[in-house]
DNA sequence: TCCCCGGTAGAAAGCGCTTGCTATGGGGAT
DNA sequence: ATCCCCATAGCAAGCGCTTTCTACCGGGGA
């Protein structure tokens, strides 16, 4: 029924050693015979059985990205990247990596079950990307799994991710905390004093640097913080408008909002002029992230670039072992600031 | 080192037939054994092999899906839905399939390069989404993969994609066609006759069916089209910018712009706001899809919704054999118009 | 002339798991 | 009490490929 190694070997009239030898071309073979080869597996058009070999070999051409949200330009950026570099895109030849995305929904539970699956087709390397949950016995899973996945040959790179320690993962972590406080920074460099803060998840990593970055800048501009002022949300555009909303009916005199994210902002932009403000005379605005559509928003978004795609190579690149791991094994990836039309001095 | 069935199988004393039978579920087994061996493999962290059990079970849990470009909402929302109903985060237990996503760049090799690849990993079902190349030595040899994989037992279901003629393929397709033309039905309704058209890339399946419809629309109400008036460009928002620029140099009278989709109208919101237009006063602009940005523009944009979720779950559904497929085996899934600010009445 | 060696090809032993078929044993039917 | 059968468990034969080790062959050096 399917064609096999046996199969192209008779074919060829040489042992199914030869054929092996032919198609993986670790070991010297004649010119003539590896032609004769090469055309039966044409004439027959023979696929390797993935599993097959890979039980033979021991390995696996397998990559696996996890993302928390596939749907989200954040993680498709990246992931992208990623795919680019270990699927052999990016242009070099014979990488025949199957580089799969894995989307996790977030979800702690289903990124121990991609791993785990992963694991078992014994991957041969993967990045995990975006923020990790703060959630003590499930980081401590992942940190288990992870170390389980190194030891047994996989490469592991963390990207965009804080590091976890004692696994043999490679780090590329983004700055959030500075890319926040530079946010916030910009925002009282302005003359902004009472400023709304429309943060992330609780539990998630990205939340708390980010809301630590805010709150230090805050902190260095004098200005005592308000409970009033910070809302959480999840990461979307829903979650910003009804934060904006909460944060406008606890304090209407506040003068600007800090959002999670840009989708987050473009939300809160929303429920701010449908509560008739108008962006950035009444009030300022600021996202994070800078993904391509908040420059469409009008005003444009002021926002806190992150380097998505130049990360995203390289911890493809890092995957594959093609460029050297930064010393101490973690890198910190900055962010740069966008100032945009959506920030300007406080009315008064 | 790693630890294997036979090795769970000493320690429970059992013979590894009867792990892999507890494992598998599928032959009765004891209670007290199956708690014995479960216990084993608890103790000893065991992980199945997944290449061992594919090869001698002939059939693999890896399922494919595959994308023209991660990093576009578009197929985000689509890959996120397929992947929640074939990797069960839809819920459903028990459901231990290892769904990738796979990102072809909207290149034919690559498309052909990851069949492949999922060919050779034997995977259960490949999913294919978003328009196909018109190219005929391309759509041939995509043909013959096809086929080659429904023969093999591949599970093969096409989503917002033309059907392909003698492969096993279900197909979903979005209604491209009647969907541009409502879209220039509106417009003309509202009483524009000279509109342009920001198109896609000529080579795709998707701009073919858009253009046809839309020149249908002007048909129909008697608009003779203007060669001037449609220009070429990609999927995204640059070209819209691009596209824009280029169609009010060549006709400043156009009162309205229809794009291949809403990255390709944001931009050309851009260019034509730049170029001191209003909109919709001066002119109006449609979109295409209803991502979830073209909401955040201002003003929001007038644009075809093609429930892109809905219909990524029902091609997960199909692909894992869970629901029937339609009649003939294809099915048209239609789009709802979604008049928003970005259009209106023409000038005069 | 004989021996040794580099260069190739083949034989065969697994890789870890599934599964058809065979053994076993205790309880119900007769 | 005897026999049969169902419920379980084990045996062993692969699944298709890789890889080590062995076999072979012709040519150059002794």
């Amino acid at each position: 029924m399917t064609v096999t190694l046996a199969d192209v070997a008779a074919h060829a009239q040489v042992s199914p050693a030869t054929v092996s030898r032919v198609l993986n071309g670790n070991y010297p073979v004649a010119a003539a015979t590896r032609e004769r080869v090469l055309r039966a597996v044409d004439e027959l058009d023979y696929v390797v059985n993935g599993p097959a070999s890979a039980l033979a070999a021991a390995t696996s051409d397998l990559a696996g990205i996890l993302v928390n949200d596939i749907a989200d330009p954040f993680f498709g950026i990246m992931a992208s990247a990623i795919q680019a570099e270990i699927g052999g895109t990016g242009g070099r030849a014979g990488c025949e990596r199957l580089a799969v995305v894995c989307n996790t929904g977030g979800s702690p539970e289903q990124e121990l079950k991609y791993l785990t699956l992963l694991q078992r087709q014994r991957a041969a390397a993967v990045v995990l990307t975006g923020g990790a949950v703060t959630d003590a016995p499930h980081a401590a899973a992942v940190a288990a799994k992870l170390r389980k996945l190194t030891e047994s040959g996989t490469r592991v790179v963390l990207c965009g991710r804080p590091p976890v320690a004692d696994t043999g993962a490679v780090t590329l972590t983004f700055d959030n905390l500075g890319g926040a406080r530079a946010v916030t920074d910009h925002l009282v460099g302005l003359g902004h004093r009472r400023i709304g803060c429309i943060a992330g998840p609780m539990e998630r990593t990205t939340t708390r640097h980010r809301l630590e970055g805010h709150r230090l800048a805050l902190a260095a501009a004098g200005i005592e913080e308000d409970a009033r002022w910070t809302v959480h949300g999840r990461f979307d555009r829903r979650s910003g408008y009804e934060g904006a909303l909460e944060l406008l009916r606890r304090d209407p005199s506040l003068t600007a909002v800090v959002a999670a994210n840009d989708s987050v902002a473009l939300g809160a932009c929303a429920a701010l002029r449908d509560s008739g403000l108008r962006i950035p005379d009444d009030i300022s605005v600021t996202g994070f992230d800078d993904l391509p559509c908040s420059i469409d928003a009008v005003p444009a978004l002021t926002t806190m670039r992150l380097p998505l795609a130049d990360a995203g190579a390289r911890a493809g690149r890092l995957a594959m072992g093609r460029e050297d791991a930064p010393p101490g094994k973690t890198a910190s990836v900055q962010g740069e600031l966008m100032v945009r039309g959506s920030t300007g001095a406080p009315r008064e």
